[in-house]
DNA sequence: GGTAGGATGGGCT
DNA sequence: GCCCATCCTACCC
């Protein structure tokens, strides 16, 4: 399957929503697998508690307080890595999660990576199981995503989409802020997650 | 179809 | 010591 060009540093020094919003049928590539990016939520600076950078600077932070267009990753729950693209201007904070894609590219590598997975829509649809499907891991935490092995281009053909929004999963602070973008009707979105109130999807 | 509970360890108080 | 930006299995309709 080819692809457009890669995505400019340009494309990620803007605004965390708009970037969130924009990455959306963008294509995540990782060597030989590849996905069409379906499921971002943005984790803005300033008062949004959600953010890991809400507390300031640390090591683990450090990336997200960097220049943009570089891949921030960090583990979760002890075993799943979550992969996110800094943006907003070098020293400004501001990132967007990665949470679902649609599998387009080296799909029979990314199956064996997850065994686990029945069906086709559930082979990227979360933001652990995609870093698993596309064996992202913690060693790209820093990496320049506008070169390398692991990059965002523009699909060869672009089509038109709706786009949904609604809170982002599984964060209790900021719970009900609107930063989480889907293409509208796409089976391959995570199935997210049940909160008081009765938000799912 | 659905959900409850457990695995598992890094980061920060 | 507590809190997670999660996933999978077992079990229950």
């Amino acid at each position: 399957m080819r692809f457009g060009p890669i995505l400019k540093r340009a494309f990620y020094d803007r605004p965390t929503v708009q970037v969130a919003r924009d990455l959306l049928g963008k294509i995540l590539v990782h060597g030989s697998a590849a996905g069409v990016i379906v499921e971002t939520e943005a984790y803005l600076g300033g008062d949004d508690l959600a953010a890991h950078s809400a507390r300031g600077l640390t090591e683990r932070t450090r990336v997200i307080f960097g220049p943009p267009g570089h891949a921030y990753v960090y583990v979760v729950y002890g075993m799943y890595e979550c992969l996110n693209l800094v943006v907003e201007a070098d020293g400004k904070p501001g990132c967007v999660l990665i949470r679902a894609l649609e599998p387009v590219a080296g799909v029979d590598l990314m199956r064996r990576r997850r065994p686990a997975a029945r069906r086709l829509e559930d082979l990227a649809s979360g933001p652990g199981k995609l870093t698993l499907a596309m064996g992202i891991t913690r060693t790209l935490n820093g990496a320049d995503v506008t070169r390398g092995g692991l990059v965002v281009r523009r699909p060869a053909v672009e089509r038109a989409f709706e786009t949904d929004v609604t809170p982002r999963i599984g964060v209790r602070q900021c719970a009900d802020w609107p930063l989480r973008f889907i293409i509208r009707g796409n089976r391959f979105v995570s199935n997210g997650t049940f909160r008081a109130g009765g938000f799912v999807r």
